[in-house]
Order: C-alpha cells, then sequence, then structure tokens
DNA sequence: ACCTGAACACCGTTCAAGT
DNA sequence: ACCTGAACACCGTTCAAGT
C-alpha cells in the first residue's frame, strides 16, 4: 500500500529506493532471491542500471543492513524512553527490541555474520550497548567479557537450527520420519513428547520463539551481574 | 602427505573421495571456494562425475558435515572417557571437545545453519548431549529450555562477527580506519584501549578465543545447574 | 558400472555506448 | 547525469551419449 508497493517505473532509480526494493526480496524470498538482476526486474530498470547508484551486490547487502539497524535503533530507543533505572534492565530492553525488528528480516543476522561487515548504525547499535553497560559501573574487561557472552544475542537473534520437520513437504503428517526421529533421536524424541503441545508432535521444537530468547538472556545477564557485583 | 595430497587421478572416484575433498576446499577457500566444477578439477576429472556418486551440491555438503560431525563425536568419547562425575562437567567437555574440531572447519557452523539440515552424525551429536543432560537428573522441560539456551554453543562454537579491522589490506596500520573507530565507536573503542594487548591495538578485538568461549559457556551451565536444583 | 560433452538457465560485473 | 546492451567468466544441473 506504500507509494512503490508495485513497481511502477515513474519515479527515478535511488540509493534509497533499490535497497528498500533489495530488503524486500530478502525479506520476501531469502538472500538467495536477491539477485542483482531480479533486483533489476522489480525496479523496471536494466540489471546494469542499479550500479550507477550502488557499488556493486556487496554495497546492496551492506546498504540494506544498514537500513535495518537503523530501525532497529529506533525502535530501541522508544522502548527505552525514559531510560531503565539499571543497566540490566536498559540492555536488556534493547536488545528484546532489536529481536522485535529483526525478526522481521530473517536474512538480516545471518547476512551480517557471514560477510563481518561493519555498516554505521550497526556500530553505533554496538557502541551505546557498551556505552549502557559501562554507564552501569561495569568494568571495561567485564563489558568485553560481557560482548563475547552475548554474542549475537545482544542483535537481537540467537542463532537456531531448523532441524528435519517431520512433516512431508506436502504438509502431511510422516510416519516414516516421526520412526526416523526415534531412530536417531530417541532422547530427543522424548523430550519432545513431554514438552511439547500436542498438535505440534511430529514436529521439533526448535522453536525461537520469544520466551526461549528471554529465557536464555535472562541467564547471561544475571551472571554477568553476579561478576559484576 | 596421504595419498591423495595431490589429485593422482590414479584411483577411481567414490563418494568418501568427493567428501574429502569438498572438505579441503571448503577449509582452504571457505564455502564459496567449494564449487562442483573446482571439485572436479580438483579431483582430475570431469565435472558431470561427481554426479554419479552424489546426487548434487546439496548432498555434498551435507556429506561433508556429516564427516565433521563423526569427527566430533570420536573427539569427544575420547575426552569423556572415563565419563565425568557430573552432567555439567560431562557436557562441558563435550562441548569444548566439539569446539576443538570445528574450530579446523570454520565453514562448518555457518554451513549447518544457514541449511538447517539435519545429517546422522549430528542427530546423534544433539541426542548424546540430551541423555548426559537427562541421567543428570535434569527435567525433560529444563533440557528443552537448555538447548535453547545453550543455541549454537552447543555445538561448540559461538556467532562472533568480524568487525572492521583497522589494518589496511596490504597489513600497514590505516590510522583513518582508527580515527573513524574512534568516531563510529567511542566507547567500543575505550574498552579495546583497556583490555586489548598494545599489539593488537587497532584491531577490534572480538576474537572467539577459548576463553571467552568458556566464559560464557560457564554463565550458562551455571544459570542451567541453578535451575536445576 | 562409471565417466563424459554439449547445452541450458542462471549469476555478478566490465566496458563502451547511448540519451 | 542517468540508463542501456553486448559480452565475459563464472555457476549448478539435465540429458543423451560414450566406454
Amino acid at each position: 500500500m506504500t507509494t512503490v508497493a508495485t513497481a511502477s517505473r515513474r519515479e527515478p532509480l535511488s540509493r534509497e529506493r533499490v535497497l528498500r526494493e533489495a530488503i524486500r526480496l530478502a525479506d520476501d524470498g531469502g538472500i538467495d532471491a536477491l539477485t542483482m538482476r531480479r533486483l533489476a526486474q522489480q525496479l523496471g530498470v536494466e540489471p546494469m542500471s542499479i550500479y550507477y547508484h550502488v557499488r556493486g551486490k556487496d554495497a546492496v547487502v551492506t546498504g540494506a543492513l544498514d537500513l535495518v539497524f537503523e530501525d532497529v535503533a529506533r525502535r530501541a530507543a522508544a522502548a527505552t524512553t525514559p531510560p531503565p533505572s539499571s543497566w540490566r534492565e536498559h540492555l536488556r530492553a534493547r536488545i528484546l527490541a532489536a529481536r522485535e525488528v529483526l525478526v522481521q528480516h530473517p536474512w538480516a543476522p545471518r547476512a551480517l555474520e557471514s560477510r563481518g561487515t561493519m555498516t554505521p548504525a550497526f556500530a553505533a547499535w554496538v557502541d551505546t550497548n557498551v556505552a549502557v553497560m559501562r554507564s552501569g559501573g561495569l568494568s571495561w574487561d567485564l563489558i568485553h567479557h560481557a560482548m563475547h557472552t552475548l554474542g549475537s544475542r545482544q542483535f537481537g537473534f540467537s542463532q537456531e537450527l531448523i532441524l528435519d520437520d517431520p512433516q512431508g513437504a506436502d504438509g502431511e503428517p510422516d510416519p516414516t520420519a516421526a520412526a526416523e526421529l526415534g531412530r536417531l533421536m530417541p532422547n530427543v524424541q522424548a523430550m519432545l513428547r513431554d514438552v511439547v503441545h500436542d498438535d505440534e508432535v511430529g514436529t521439533l521444537g526448535w522453536c525461537d520463539d520469544r520466551t526461549e530468547f528471554e529465557f536464555a538472556l535472562d541467564i547471561l545477564l544475571e551472571g554477568l551481574e553476579r561478576r559484576a557485583g
């Protein structure tokens, strides 16, 4: 419903327009769906036209990531006004805000990791996290450990593995696959039987939902706080 | 110095030989260096010959991952005979053993994540981790949380970001990049000045070394143990 | 049973050219 | 200033064919 919802080839190309469309492509079809040629097609333009506005594919991905992290920063700022009184609550709120945004762009964490790239918005994000801990009185040394400890979680996501889904590709429950699970992972199967809701049985409960995310985050924050005091 | 060190086109192709060479390619040049065409060339064979032994590129990567996790299992078994008395020490030893192997194959964690794929050896790895916790008396529910909490760390790696390296590409220290760091990340810079050794100044200390890995791992295990007791 | 060759549908990107 | 077209060096894979 926005002005660029359909690729009306009216307005001229621009860096911003290229990057926004790149985000949409990756959101819809995963990072592999983001190719220069498809991007051009989506923008109603020849592939090479993009290169006038952006240096190459690398710059497209980096630029898209930067836009996403601008969004993260905005959301975090909103979630922390007025600022929580403890560093722990402050950091916690920031990280959960990041998560809310990045859940919308599942390709972004992976792209960030696999490129190890720095963008201004991302740099600012990390730096503010450090500042929050520092003004909470943590030593530089502990802050350094904390950065490692929180790892990618400080960027609002945890690495989850989607394991075999015993549902067949057609969506039908696959008894063969369930048996296969029991053969390969008897203990995991026992765990799932106990933990997972009935209507989820057959699917591995590898769900990166907010509860699990907070469970781990709180253990980490608790451990850091203990070492700070 | 092994028999297959140089691609002597003497011995016939085999699934095993294909997968071993795939691991070597990825180890040397990263996952992007692993292409079917290069793999064939390395094996002294035409690209299409590989398809007789392996279904396609996906199967190559999956198969290579499986071999790596067989190695992980061997290393972990050796590190836990005789088995440590507490579940916490047992799990800890397994995870650190996994790390030792996966540090040699940095592409493997990423490939595992980005494909969300299951292989027999990997399934067995996860399942045994569950078994260790269960025989330590943890509830299924807590074990389930634990799997989420440990996340990719239970596979021996943590997600680390290699941030901008202020060294220029030619290896010369780049004062512009250092200034850039200070501008974008003043707090991070302050932290690094305090924490990082002198000869590392200018480089971000985002080092996934064993100390940092254990620091975080122990916080997590400690938090889980507290919730178990 | 095992390997090949030609061909297809894709990539990102360079370079010279159009308006 | 902004966009295009042809071309190049790569991909993974299908399919029919060789030995």
